[in-house]
DNA sequence: GGGCGGTTATA
DNA sequence: GTATAACCGCCCG
């Protein structure tokens, strides 16, 4: 309502009307002062108005409606629109009509009977089942066509000369159009009607893109490298590429292939040409997402010798998650815009290439978004403190580094044993198929297992099972935890629970993963993903390789899949109890700190304090209560959470976590005071000065509010986890350069390492690397890293 | 085909 | 009780 009176239009709301009833009085009162009036509407009901005075513009479709194209478009005139309605109905307002009568029998009454009042005269004649229907609605259409008609006697506040369009509040609306993400409306508002055309050099064959880089290699400043892909997953081709440098915007459009003596320019020609330039140590570059760019010039056996800024890392370090595409971060940061990967080329079924786009319209999207990447750079190194108070870089130090360690774990792959998992998926579902007729008779009738919907019926419904739990939407819960207990009542919860576990382990990774295997190189080649995660940790996505199972017996089959190439093994290293160890630190807690550094079990240990009993004296129960009570603490539990994973009551619980703190008061203390921090800051800090914003921990809500509390507690432990291995990658880094290649990291899962070694050294690497993640870090505690090596990853722990 | 809820795999 | 990604069924347009 702002925007509309903002743009100068006249906005009236007069309550206990409709909308339509004003606009026909309003219309009407204009054409009795002797105005030629149009009503700007997609609404079929205002054909009734429509006279030599009073027309109709329908601006969805570009339509204008005089008397004679109501009647082409009706079939009737608009005096009877009215009579017609009543008969077909309408949907919008809820007015049946008369069932079975459309538009056809509509105007062949109408035009019979002359209208409505003629055609309910003559309902008695009427023949077929039209004419039974007809009857049946006889005492109701009437009432239709008081519904349909639309009202002109309403109270109007306002004479037809008030509205009149006034001055519009250009700034008012600038500001509202920003602050909202109108990007269109806020560019028209700029008066270009439209993104501006940008001015750059179209190169496309080889002796040109040698002049680019001749060009180039005399100008100090930082290059923006910037590819176009149709698809970013491994292996693919790069279609385009935008260099833009200081004033000078170039785009290489990429051939299939120049072989043959074409002229084109492919890909490989412009990385042999770029060579020199790719060399210089001392060249900036300007990315955004270019740890892509980097694993397409890995498989060209070309690297980045100088420093590579990606400005997506950057804005992630700045202000976190989300928020962070090149369109966004130009909006939010410079006031710019541009249009959205999703704008240009679709999404979904209808994404489309970069060759049906065309080179014209790859180029200003590429050259665009390259050129607001370089601004980006510049707004983030002069404005963003590269160096903060700890001497250190978050991004120099920490995300930099890793980009390019991340191209090449994403190019080096896993290897995968396709036959094993094709004999494995066999098994399953033969297995699969006896439990599906095993929980169909325990049923009593055959419905789809894997339906959350239909087995909620069969076991509340049917079989009148207790309800446990229910979803977030109030439905009935079905998940695990309530299976296992409804397991004690009645054989059915057992099997579906089999079933569930083993479909789950088929279709997630037995099946998908041979899918994922590249046809190129056999292996599979997962993508890390550094900007998504809330406390600076990685994910992995297509596929998701770090929750490959573990747990279960079943589960770890699926790790002996993956394997080693000839001459390999795998070789594992993992960092045990690291946030556990990094809370020590941190709260310099003296129970805690002593635990570790006297090399203890710290679960037993922890039963033994807060059992009060001797360490020879914990029993395995206590000790798993102990081991629970700590990763709880870890997640900012509450006695609730605690009571509920023990299975004990919440006093009970409640004396546990009271025991701990008495034991461990500087954990008690670091908790409350990192609470406190987030409040009064709204983020909390890493140990390497990471911020991590948590925009709920003011909510008003209180479920929000103490979600966003236990969120503050865990992020500093699992953000300098995220950091030490991070760091520990680096320090890898070095350890395989000196292997030259015998020896690749392949996997990181968050405390662990996975490298793909020649058997001959892995004994020796294995030591190396062991020594460089235990040194990564001077903490108050030890860092402890455990490892194995086997010829999969199954045999590792 | 796309989005969402329910469920489950990992650290 | 923290942090993720992916699968399936279901519902919508």
């Amino acid at each position: 309502q702002d925007i509309i009176r903002a743009q100068g239009f006249p906005l009236y709301i007069i309550p206990g009307y409709e909308a339509d009833d004003a606009i026909a009085t309003a219309a009407e009162k204009a054409v009795d002062s002797g105005r030629q009036v149009i009503i700007a509407t997609g609404d079929k009901d205002f054909a009734q108005l429509v006279d030599g005075r009073l027309s109709l513009i329908d601006t969805m479709y570009d339509k204008h409606y005089d008397r004679d194209s109501v009647k082409k478009k009706f079939g009737v005139y608009p005096e009877r629109i009215v009579d017609y309605l009543a008969l077909v109905g309408d949907s919008a307002d809820n007015i049946p009509g008369v069932e079975k009568v459309g538009p056809k029998t509509a105007v062949k009454w109408l035009d019979a009977y002359g209208d409505l009042d003629g055609v309910m005269r003559n309902a008695a004649f009427m023949t077929g089942k039209v004419g039974e229907h007809l009857r049946k609605a006889l005492p109701n259409l009437p009432l239709y066509r008081q519904l349909v008609t639309i009202n002109r006697q309403v109270p109007l506040p306002f004479e037809v000369v008030d509205l009149k369009q006034g001055s519009v509040d250009v700034a008012f609306l600038q500001d509202q159009y920003l602050n909202l993400g109108f990007k269109a409306w806020h560019k028209a508002l700029q008066g270009q009607g439209g993104y501006t055309k940008l001015d750059y050099m179209l190169v496309n064959t080889v002796p040109q893109c040698q002049g680019m880089v001749t060009v180039l290699s005399q100008m100090v400043h930082p290059i923006c490298l910037l590819g176009l892909y149709d698809d970013q997953g491994y292996g693919n081709p790069v279609t385009g590429l935008a260099v833009v440098v200081d004033k000078h915007a170039f785009y290489l459009p990429f051939a299939e292939s120049s072989e043959g003596g074409s002229a084109a320019l492919s890909w490989e020609d412009a990385v042999s040409s770029l060579a020199p330039l790719f060399a210089q140590k001392s060249r900036t570059w300007v990315t955004y997402g270019g740890k892509i760019f980097l694993g397409k010039l890995l498989d060209q056996n070309n690297y980045l010798s100088g420093s590579v800024y990606d400005v997506g890392v950057m804005g992630y370090v700045d202000v976190g998650p989300g928020r962070l595409t090149l369109s966004q971060m130009a909006m939010d940061f410079l006031k710019q815009s541009i249009p959205e990967h999703e704008e240009v080329f679709g999404k979904g079924a209808k994404l489309r290439t970069s060759e049906s786009l065309g080179v014209e319209a790859c180029a200003q999207y590429l050259v665009g978004h390259a050129c607001q990447a370089l601004a980006l750079y510049t707004y983030f190194s002069k404005d963003w403190k590269l160096k903060d108070s700890k001497n250190t870089s978050i991004y120099g130090d920490v995300e930099k580094p890793l980009i390019t360690i991340l191209a090449k774990m994403e190019h080096a792959g896993v290897m995968v044993d396709r036959p094993y998992l094709e004999s494995m998926s066999k098994t399953m579902n033969s297995r699969l198929l006896q439990l599906e007729e095993v929980a169909y008779n325990h049923a009593g009738m055959s419905f789809n297992l894997a339906s959350p919907k239909q087995l909620q019926e069969v076991l509340y419904e049917n079989l009148g099972l207790q309800i446990l739990e229910k979803t977030p939407t109030g439905q009935p819960s079905t998940s695990e935890s309530v299976l296992s207990q409804l397991a004690e009542n009645h054989p059915l919860p057992k099997v579906l629970l089999e079933h569930r576990s083993l479909a789950k382990l088929k279709s997630t990774y037995v099946d998908a993963l041979p899918r994922c295997i590249h046809a190129k190189t056999g292996r599979v080649h997962c993508s890390f993903q550094q900007i998504v995660t809330a406390t600076g940790r990685l994910s992995c996505t297509d596929p998701n390789l770090q929750n490959i199972p573990i747990r279960t017996e079943d589960g770890r089959k699926i790790r002996q899949a993956f394997i080693a190439k000839e001459g390999n093994c795998l070789v594992g290293l993992d960092y045990s109890q690291i946030e556990l160890r990094i809370m020590a630190h941190i709260s310099e807690d003296e129970g805690l700190l002593k635990a570790f550094s006297e090399g203890q079990d710290v679960h037993l240990q922890t039963a033994s304090d807060v059992f009060s009993v001797a360490l020879n004296q914990v029993n395995s129960e206590q000790r798993r209560f102990a081991k629970v009570i700590n990763f709880g603490l870890i997640y900012g539990m509450s006695a609730f959470g605690l009571a509920k994973q023990l299975g004990v009551s919440r006093d009970q619980a409640s004396g546990y976590i009271d025991a701990y703190f008495k034991q461990y008061p500087g954990v008690l203390d670091y908790m409350n005071k990192t609470r406190d921090f987030a409040h009064e800051h709204g983020y909390v800090e890493t140990l390497l000065g990471r911020k991590l914003y948590l925009p709920d921990i003011a909510a008003q809500k209180a479920t929000v509010r103490k979600q966003a509390e236990r969120a503050a507690i865990n992020a500093p432990m699992q953000g300098t986890a995220s950091e030490l291995i991070k760091l520990s990658m680096h320090a890898v880094d070095e350890v395989l350069d000196r292997y030259e290649g015998r020896a690749n990291l392949i996997l990181q899962v968050h405390d662990e390492l996975v490298f793909e070694v020649e058997e001959s050294v892995a004994e020796a690497f294995m030591g190396q690397v062991k020594e460089a993640m235990e040194g990564v870090m001077q903490l108050r505690v030890p860092l402890l890293v455990s490892g194995g090596l086997g010829s999969n990853w199954g045999m590792l722990h």
